[in-house]
DNA sequence: AGGCATAATGATACGAGGTCTCGATAGTAG
DNA sequence: CTACTATCGAGACCTCGTATCATTATGCCT
């Protein structure tokens, strides 16, 4: 079901790169294309790992480009630990499976609106919030009762 | 408007350890009377440079102890970075002021029910959830316009 | 095409935050 | 009081991420 590829990263990214000045570099394409190449999120190390003819350095300011221009978002899991991955652009969640460490995005969060209701009692003016939601999928619920 | 102590903390502490066979040492006092004379959220580091005489590995130790009875709970800051607080029991969430950094409670949260909804949509089963709310608390709107 | 200014790279050092190891110390049951 | 063993403290170590800086290569200009 989670699509293959993501072909058109690349060229939004290069497209993107064009637009405002930055230069379309083999290596920026290197670690575009290994982040399209694998489902799912993963971490910067993993990237690293896949690409050991790249400075770590290197890795880790492409992912942020990346993140900054929206192209990846940003997954907390139960542990702690950060990953990354392909972001549907726009505001939205993840419902993170603890048991296959699938990231479905959450679309269409109503939350902003019960918040500012629940935190304008108190005086509190919201003006972002951060919610990852974790349970099972699924696959996984059929798999282990 | 903080309580400036938490006494009950160092009693229900002490009352916690003796079920749960672990020793009442000096050293995990001190660390909790540290954390307890502190209002507010606070950072591992910040109760090591508070108790020269203890080990940094104790104090981390002690203060994992302490979320995982539930004593503490963890603060993320919209930075990333990892506060503990003295827990009110019980789920809840916090709103953080991006401005002074004071992160009060919000209690009394019905996502869950939103959560299991939306997510139920897509046959997800939330087991959990971590939320954080940002924003700019009563004083500090006054002072900022 | 050829040259140039400079953005990007990669090796490496650094820093924060946290865990592991292990000999020494100190609670606690008896 | 004594023995057993959980806990401690010092420091090494680990992970993740950033800063530095000499080197490389992109994109523009002609």
């Amino acid at each position: 079901m989670p699509a293959a590829t993501h072909p058109p990263l690349l060229d939004s990214f290069i497209a993107h790169l064009a637009e405002s000045d930055q230069r379309v570099t083999a290596t920026r394409l290197q670690v575009a294309k290994a982040i399209a190449r694998r489902g799912g999120h993963f971490t910067a190390e993993e990237i690293c790992a896949a690409l050991p003819s790249v400075g770590r350095a290197t890795v880790y300011r492409n992912i942020k480009l990346l993140a900054e221009m929206g192209f990846l978002c940003r997954v907390l899991l139960e542990d702690g630990s950060l990953h990354y991955q392909v972001s549907h652009r726009g505001h939205h969640h993840h419902l993170v499976c603890t048991a296959c460490g699938l990231a479905q995005d959450l679309l269409g969060c109503d939350i902003q609106d019960l918040l500012r209701t629940r935190a304008g009692d108190s005086g509190f003016a919201v003006s972002g919030h951060w919610l990852e939601v974790y349970g099972l999928c699924r696959d996984c619920q059929s798999k282990a009762p």
